[in-house]
DNA sequence: CTGAAAGCGCTAACAG
DNA sequence: CTGTTAGCGCTTTCAG
């Protein structure tokens, strides 16, 4: 009962033709002459022929998926553009095939072992390191990698990043624009370069202007320890501004300034985060923050990888996006300030 | 410089035995003896092999690949339960193809076709409808298919939900305890059974108690037109409770109420959702909803999906999974209510 | 237990 | 343009 898998043998015996040309007529660019293919399409479909993706993988040594690493959805971040990415592969005729590595930050090489097991054309790592011995072995069997969301200083990594220096300038620049002098600022991971970047571009503008950071904690990504350094920070001389790592955190931090301090946001406390997760945008929250410009994130990252792959161009390239500054209602909007 | 790929050939070569020797020490129920296995092991390693997948799939007929159709992860359900049912999978030694489908309902049947090509050892259906040619193609090529988190009568499919009918009717129940009379309900797409399912259930309770429907409004399982939805219900002689179908909308329809219209939750009207997404726990919306145990829906369905791959189990199953309503503070409770 | 041999379904030279 | 012929890398009889 299972298996009526149809073949391109049979497809060429019912069609009267050899079974090349079976293959020709569904290979792109392949040579088939009108009246074969139009045999061949008729055979094919009454029998309800496809092509085996696998075996064709097999010997072009093209598979046509795309590794995926990544490591929690639940920094609405990520969901959306893992959304994105597959839609615009799938239009580029190719799919994601899902990695899940542990949060805990840990090895996820043995992940992209795995991912290679699976002779994937190209891998995309999302916001998780790989170790550089990683990497030569990908280069070694001739599988492209670029980071998402994350940059490495091995210069043999392609990375897409926003350009988190420059939104964590912006964000002080705001902050000091607005009068703020008492700035404190939520760190996430601190072994991710999304952290490292946003936080020096930040600390730099303070730097310029003699102004100290007045508290800082670290929230690991989370939204519990997010709240919980919001709690540390304010124990004690509370800061008039925060600088919230990411959205993700963002949100917690102000649940926990309103619902469990009783603090009000911009007018105690003025909140800034960074990406622009879909919930910034919901009036519950209104948060002031750094878009991360994901539409074109993604649409380079897939330029990029799709480039080595089908180009075989294998220079690295690294990608540092702007992206805005959003001017929501968590924060004091300075007078006489133009975007 | 690209595809130093070992084969097993290269290890047999090595290790001095044949290549079928190889092939079977990476076999799980293989017969190679100690000493053969330790020389392939040591080669292997020294080379740096591992057994090609996709050729493995081409002679064994197992793929080890899943294909997953998800249509839109906006609404924080689905990435929670990707994460999890790629987990759960992954330990299995499965992982997930990801094929996005259209949010435009249509027709996802070519995407399950292109699934197919990839030679998949099974497939999840998200929150879509399949046609039931589709699914006895399924069938014919010895692919099993469940649906998840949506049902259909179709008796040849399984499926696993939550148990939307009899969450439903506690909404109802609790509802009408808390003494709510003028209840509307802003529902979700007709066309998922999920929506119709929880409808029905509520109904039905309301029916009971001689109730009628104060109010309804479709919201497409969409923020923005569940915003509307809002408007237009409270245009004139506005509820004094809202159930609405998912927590994706309700968290819109809060919003709405609270920012746009200035009303208080619950103390003007009582809100309701379904799914009890993260969001819901969040301090700013504190949304009552009836849980959709993730957990419990994804091992059931990683469960029936290996039994029919591994197995051979023909059998179909459909599985509703009674979730709990989770009390919070965004709805009225009722004197007296136990849980 | 082990090697030799036969393919899985398809693409890619290779001659015609 | 077309058919024939090799394999892709691996699992699986089949003899030994």
């Amino acid at each position: 009962m299972s298996k009526n898998r149809i073949t391109s043998a049979q497809v060429a015996e019912r069609a009267g033709v050899s079974q090349s040309a079976v293959s020709r007529t569904f290979t792109p660019g392949a040579s088939a002459s009108r009246k074969t293919a139009e045999k061949v399409r008729k055979a094919a479909a009454e029998l309800g022929y496809r092509p085996n993706v696998l075996a064709r993988a097999m010997v072009s040594g093209k598979s046509r998926i795309i590794g995926l690493v990544v490591a929690y959805l639940e920094n609405q971040f990520y969901p959306e553009a893992l959304e994105k990415l597959s839609n615009q592969l799938q239009q580029r005729g190719y799919h994601l095939l899902i990695f899940m590595a542990e949060q805990s930050a840990g090895d996820i090489d043995p992940v992209v072992e795995e991912i290679l097991d699976y002779q994937v054309d190209g891998i995309i790592a999302a916001s998780v390191a790989l170790s550089s011995e990683l990497s030569a072995r990908c280069r070694d069997v001739g599988v492209p990698l670029v980071l998402f969301n994350r940059s490495q200083d091995d210069p043999n990594m392609s990375a897409v990043t926003s350009d988190n220096y420059a939104g964590g300038r912006k964000v002080a620049e705001f902050l000091l624009a607005a009068g703020h002098r008492k700035i404190g600022h939520i760190a996430g991971w601190a072994g991710a370069s999304t952290q490292r970047d946003r936080e020096a571009g930040f600390i730099s503008v303070l730097a310029e202007a003699g102004v100290g950071l007045h508290a800082r904690a670290e929230g690991d990504f989370q939204m519990e320890k997010a709240a919980q350094a919001t709690r540390a920070i304010f124990a004690s001389d509370p800061p008039d501004a925060i600088f919230v790592a990411n959205d993700h955190m963002a949100l917690a931090v102000m649940d926990t300034l309103r619902f469990e301090m009783g603090l009000k946001v911009p007018q105690d406390v003025s909140v800034v985060g960074f990406d622009d997760v879909p919930a910034a945008g919901w009036a519950a929250y209104n948060l002031t923050t750094v878009r991360q410009p994901a539409n074109r994130m993604v649409a380079n990252t897939v330029d990029i990888l799709l480039d080595q792959i089908e180009n075989d161009n294998s220079e690295t390239r690294r990608i540092a996006i702007d992206g805005p500054l959003i001017l929501r209602g968590s924060a004091k909007i300075p007078k006489r300030w133009s975007t």
